[in-house]
DNA sequence: ATCCTCATTGCAC
DNA sequence: GTGCAATGAGGAT
């Protein structure tokens, strides 16, 4: 985190910010939404497989990233990006299932993805309501202003776009 | 080391 | 209807 450059694309309902290593092999860390229009930074491949993704053009993210492994919340994810594909939704409840746990720690994974659109936690949804979304990374690490982004807008703005609602 | 937070569900009243 | 355990990990202090 010490040594992040961070990129952005735009979209209708605000911008998209993608956090990398600057090492030699520049991996993903993180993405973010904001609610704000940003200005956009030149094109590589993170900001042009999320656009193609925004205009349909793809539907898998496979950029290059880094996340902690070996953890359940990662075992949850990684089985939610396997099995759920584009314009498909899975309940908290059936994930947790298939990843031999509780909905509520299902939860908790979503809520603490640090890689939204890769890991699509957007299609994961409650049995009786969307459910939620922007969890432990709505809030800017950034002290003083808490960016905090309507969630819900994302969530359906993501959905709609896979024609999932 | 302890406490708090965060995207749920189903069963008991 | 409401109440409540179960439960993983990271951040704050």
């Amino acid at each position: 985190m010490h040594n992040s450059e961070i990129f952005v694309v735009r979209c209708e309902i605000g911008s998209i910010l993608i956090y990398c290593s600057t090492s030699e092999e520049r991996l993903c860390e993180r993405i973010e939404f904001s609610d704000e229009q940003l200005e956009e930074t030149a094109e590589n491949i993170f900001t042009s497989q999320i656009k193609e993704y925004l205009n349909g053009s793809i539907k898998v993210i496979d950029f290059p990233v880094s996340y902690k492994k070996d953890t359940k919340f990662a075992h949850i994810l990684e089985q939610l990006r396997e099995r759920v594909n584009y314009g498909r939704i899975i309940t908290y409840a059936d994930l947790a299932t298939i990843c031999n746990t509780t909905p509520r720690v299902v939860g908790f994974a979503m809520a603490s993805n640090p890689l939204p659109l890769y890991f699509p936690c957007h299609r994961v949804v409650a049995k009786n309501s969307l459910g939620g979304f922007g969890g432990r990374f709505n809030i800017s690490s950034n002290s003083a202003s808490k960016n905090k982004i309507d969630g819900m807008k994302w969530k359906k703005y993501l959905l709609n776009l896979e024609g999932s609602i």
